[in-house]
DNA sequence: GTCTATAGTTTGATAGAC
DNA sequence: GTCTATCAAACTATAGAC
């Protein structure tokens, strides 16, 4: 029944998830899991009785260790910036960074990121945890946040609008061998995130109405 | 040794490239395109050698069948375009929009698309000709069209402005099933999809410098 | 060429010694 | 609790009848 914190079972769980994270559930064989741990088959079903168990508990530390970032997030630490249009292009300005900086942050193991974007591509009987936490608070609470500074926006176009950030993280998370097979091993680094996140929120900014900040006009 | 055009080889390609797309090639068994082609599990033996054979073979059919989009294409179409800032636009906007439809048409089977981005998640041994020539097409050229209007423009920021295009098209096509989940089965309609392109063809312009078509201001 | 039957592995899971 | 040994099922692949 997984234990809360024993150790064994979380030295499982962050090893059977990153190699999910990696390879997908079918990828991935409790032996490749029992040996990257240095324990024998055995220690899975005694931990977990079964690979599922052991995907869903490795799922659910993923997904509360992730923190949570959305527009409405940095609106509630602060909620006079929403009274200007220039404060409410500060909060498209700082949530993209941050995400970006979330997710890309190289001290931070980021298979657990991972794991709940390739739970997205090969859903699983997680995926239904995953839609009513991690995506309704990062898709609905980003079209919330559209339409208070848009009141008349339509719903659509606000998802659309909101996807322009979800959509390059997606991109960046999955396809990160084969971007290095085409652009370099290196490209992916920092320094592109950070440009990255330049570019899209200049965009989100432009797209609202409001008002570019200076350290962003091309 | 996949015979070219044999009606049966061509079954299970199909059926085969068809369950691949959905499920990745681990969460596939051979029994499983077997019976879904109508026959027995020796016709993929047969006529393939092997399973790894006919992904590779139905991976071939999806690439050939995939056809060229990129903002070169529509250049070489019309050369006159690329002389003006109101034709660069044009080729933008009409890029965009065949993207997209060339992906979301419903009277076209789109496993093709779907198993080549998949091979973009979840790489086999058919990623490098994927690199060399789906990628090297739509990327690459994408940042040459980039640098033609604007050839100051940074190389990584270039990338990046066409990631913008890529990213919803791969996000749209991967997340299918969840963003059904949370918004409702029919809401990746065509209608959407053009919404998307008329979004994402505006940031595009824009960022270039580019003069706004009439149809796209907001 | 397509089938049935089956070989040879590998898989997830269990039993039982310690 | 952790191991070795093993099971039953599912897998890819092959052999051989027709």
């Amino acid at each position: 029944m997984g234990g809360k914190s024993s150790t064994i079972a979380e030295l499982l769980i962050v090893n059977g998830g990153k190699l999910f994270a990696q390879y997908g559930f079918d990828g991935v064989t409790t032996r490749m899991i029992s040996e990257a741990a240095g324990l024998t088959l055995s220690a899975i079903h005694y931990y977990f009785k079964s690979k599922e168990n052991l995907y869903l508990e490795a799922f659910r530390y993923a997904h509360d260790k992730g923190n949570r970032i959305d527009f409405l997030q940095i609106l509630e630490e602060n909620p006079v910036l929403a009274k200007t249009k220039k404060g409410q292009a500060e909060i498209i300005r700082t949530t993209v960074l941050r995400y970006f900086r979330n997710i890309f942050d190289p001290g931070r193991p980021s298979w657990e990121t991972s794991l709940l974007v390739r739970e997205i591509v090969s859903p699983s009987a997680a995926l239904p945890a995953l839609a009513q936490t991690f995506m309704e608070a990062n898709v609905n609470n980003s079209e919330k946040f559209c339409k208070l500074v848009k009141p008349d926006m339509n719903s659509d176009d606000a998802a659309i609008w909101a996807h322009t950030l979800f959509s390059h993280a997606f991109l960046y998370i999955l396809a990160k061998k084969p971007i290095a097979m085409v652009r370099g091993e290196d490209w992916l680094n920092e320094k592109l995130y950070f440009r990255a996140a330049q570019m899209i929120s200049r965009f989100m900014i432009i797209e609202l109405g409001l008002p570019l900040p200076e350290d962003l006009k091309q």
